[in-house]
DNA sequence: CTGCCAGGTTACCCGGTGGTAACGTCTGGC
DNA sequence: GCCAGACGTTACCACCGGGTAACCTGGCAG
């Protein structure tokens, strides 16, 4: 071994630090990509992004949304109305972001059929 | 239901079973994009994924191999040698679905200084 | 004989993720 | 008067993702 290059390791190491990393540690769970992706057709109140994914707890929900705020994906607007009214939208960085997680909600939509046998048993497929 | 079209919900509910929400609980985790990411440049060994990922314990190295491997993701393949050596390699499928998250990380890789200051801590970023 | 590399498996354990549900506030509608 | 709806917070708790480390087979090097 060693003394190979373009057989040893010819992309960066993904050691813990990596940008890639960073990036995966913030937005591959269970909800983040999901709310991105709501948010990046439009602006959403909270209650919206509720219906939109029944199954989300209040708790998450503000779990999630105060975290992407925190690290600059989302922006929160507070309109002192009659009932308080919270908004919430992409940044230009969230969007950024968001990009490639839209394709691959995307090609899973386009590929459903796919994505049902995949999920359900195993195959030997080939290449 | 019903009511309002347009600013009720233009898109597809992410209810539980969506086709999105079926491939994100497959990948959407700490370890499989990383995998996937390095399995997309070429073929890899056990021990190579080990040393391409400093912090990742044998045990989730397997798990991770192996339910990819059971959904159709990534071809194990056994070469019975002298030391019995073991590659993984992406499928056709893999492929594909790693497209998305090669994007996020090579655009993470682009950005690096723009993540750094993202997830040091908040900005006031104006959209 | 001992140890190492390759490629795992297994047992054990911890803590973070995420669920449930109650509480809080304000206002308007029945 | 009372409840609903918008927008959360908090307390409590369960589960399982993930880490550590020991163990296994088996041949080759020293």
């Amino acid at each position: 071994m060693s003394a190979s290059p373009g057989i040893d390791d010819p992309r960066p190491v993904y050691g813990p630090r990596s940008p890639a990393r960073r990036v995966l540690d913030l937005i591959a769970d269970k909800w983040t990509p999901i709310i991105l992706y709501c948010l990046s057709g439009r602006t959403h109140r909270f209650s919206e992004l509720e219906r939109q994914i029944p199954d989300i707890s209040k708790k998450m929900l503000t779990q999630v949304l105060r975290r992407l705020e925190t690290h600059g994906l989302v922006r929160r607007t507070v309109h002192e109305g009659v009932p308080v009214r919270t908004d919430y939208a992409l940044t230009s960085l969230g969007h950024r972001i968001h990009e490639p997680v839209a394709l691959l909600c995307e090609w899973a939509l386009a590929h459903e059929d796919d994505i049902e046998a995949v999920i359900r048993r195993r195959e030997g497929d080939p290449a």
